[in-house]
DNA sequence: GGTAAATCGTTCGGCCCCAAATGTTAGTTT
DNA sequence: AAACTAACATTTGGGGCCGAACGATTTACC
C-alpha cells in the first residue's frame, strides 16, 4: 500500500483527505482502510528487514525458514500439514523442499503405510541453522516493537488475533 | 508463521509454552514474537482473501493493483517514485508495467528532458478498473475489521504505524 | 571540453507463488 | 474383484520478487 498511509498522523490525515478527494462518491471506510493498509505496510517493511539482515546471510528464503521453524517446533510431519502450518500451497512446498533438501537442511522420507504420502524431517544441519537464526530473528522482532510498551505490544497482538480470526471465520473454517 | 500463533488465547499460550520448551536456552522475547508473528499471519490471511475474492476476478495481481492505485491517487509519475510508493523494486516494476501495458491499463511515456526516465500514466481503462476494484477492496477491509470497535480499529492502525516507523527508522531513512 | 562518476530503466538468474492438470495410490461401492 | 471416488505429492505455466549486472544518459569535476 502507498507509503503516505505509513507516516505520522498528520500525513495519514493528509492521505485520507487525498483519497477522499480523488475517490469522492466511492463511500470508503477510511478507518478500516488505514488499519488494514498498515498491516500490509508493516508486514512488508519488517519482512524486508528480516530477509535482508537475518535470512540472506544464511541463504534462506522466507518460506524456507518458516518451514524449518515449523519442523523445529512441531517436529517431523507430512507435507500436507507442513504446507498448511507454513501458510503456503502444496505446489510451493514441493519447490521449497527441493531447495532445502539440496542444501541438506531437510529430508523427505517415505511413509510405509501409504505410498502417496511423504514425511518431512529436519537434518542435524537444519536443526543447527534454526537454532542460529531463530534468536537473530527474535532480536529483530524485539527491535521493531521497541517503541511499544509491553501492554501495547500485547494489545497489538490481541487486536491482530481478532482480525485474523475474523478473516479465517469469513473463509469458513 | 505457524498457525498455532493465530488462534485463541489458550492456543497462543500453548504455542508459547511449546516454543519455550523446544527453544529453551535461547532466551526469546515471546511478547514481541507473538505480536510480529500476528502481523505476518494477518497480512497473509487478508491478502489471500483479497487476491482470491477481489483481484483474481479482475485478473490483477497484488502488485499490479497497488501500482494502479498509486497512479490513481497520486497521479502520473516516474518509475522510480512509483516503485518506491508501491513498495517493490525497480526490476519488479518493469515486469508489472509490462503486464499492465499489455492489458492496456497503464502506459509508459518518454520524458523529453531526460531520455533515461519514463513517466507512467493510467489509461482510461486503468482508471475504470481502479474505480471498480477499490470499493470492493475496501468492503473486504471493513469486513475483516468488523469485530473491532472504531476505537480499536484506530488503536490498531496507530500501533502498527509506530512499529512501521520504528522499522523504517532502523533502516535509516 | 573531455573524462569520470552518478543515475536512470531494463535485463538476467534464481527462487517463490498459486491454481490447475497429472499420475499414483488408497479407500468405497457394488 | 472391478469400477468409482477421494486424497496425495508433483509438475506445469504464468507471474512476481529481488539483487546484481548492464547499457544508455546526464551531471560533476578538472
Amino acid at each position: 500500500m502507498p507509503r503516505a498511509f505509513a507516516a505520522g498522523d498528520e500525513e495519514l490525515v493528509e492521505a485520507e483527505h487525498l483519497i477522499r478527494d480523488r475517490m469522492s462518491g466511492l463511500d470508503l471506510d477510511l478507518l478500516s482502510l488505514a488499519a488494514v493498509s498498515n498491516v500490509f505496510r508493516t508486514a512488508t517493511a519488517v519482512r524486508n528487514r528480516m530477509e535482508r539482515d537475518v535470512l540472506r546471510p544464511h541463504q534462506l528464503s522466507w518460506s524456507a525458514f518458516v518451514v524449518l521453524f515449523v519442523l523445529r517446533i512441531w517436529g517431523s510431519q507430512e507435507s500436507r500439514s507442513l504446507a498448511s502450518e507454513a501458510g503456503i500451497s502444496g505446489g510451493t512446498l514441493t519447490g521449497v523442499l527441493d531447495t532445502l533438501e539440496r542444501k541438506g537442511l531437510a529430508m523427505r522420507q517415505p511413509v510405509p503405510a501409504d505410498r502417496r504420502r511423504v514425511e518431512v524431517a529436519l537434518t542435524p544441519a537444519g536443526t543447527k541453522v534454526v537454532n542460529e537464526v531463530m534468536p537473530a530473528f527474535n532480536r529483530e522482532e524485539s527491535l521493531v516493537t521497541g517503541d511499544l510498551t509491553e501492554d501495547e505490544t500485547a494489545t497489538l497482538a490481541s487486536l491482530l488475533r481478532r482480525v485474523l480470526r475474523t478473516a479465517e471465520d469469513l473463509d469458513g473454517r
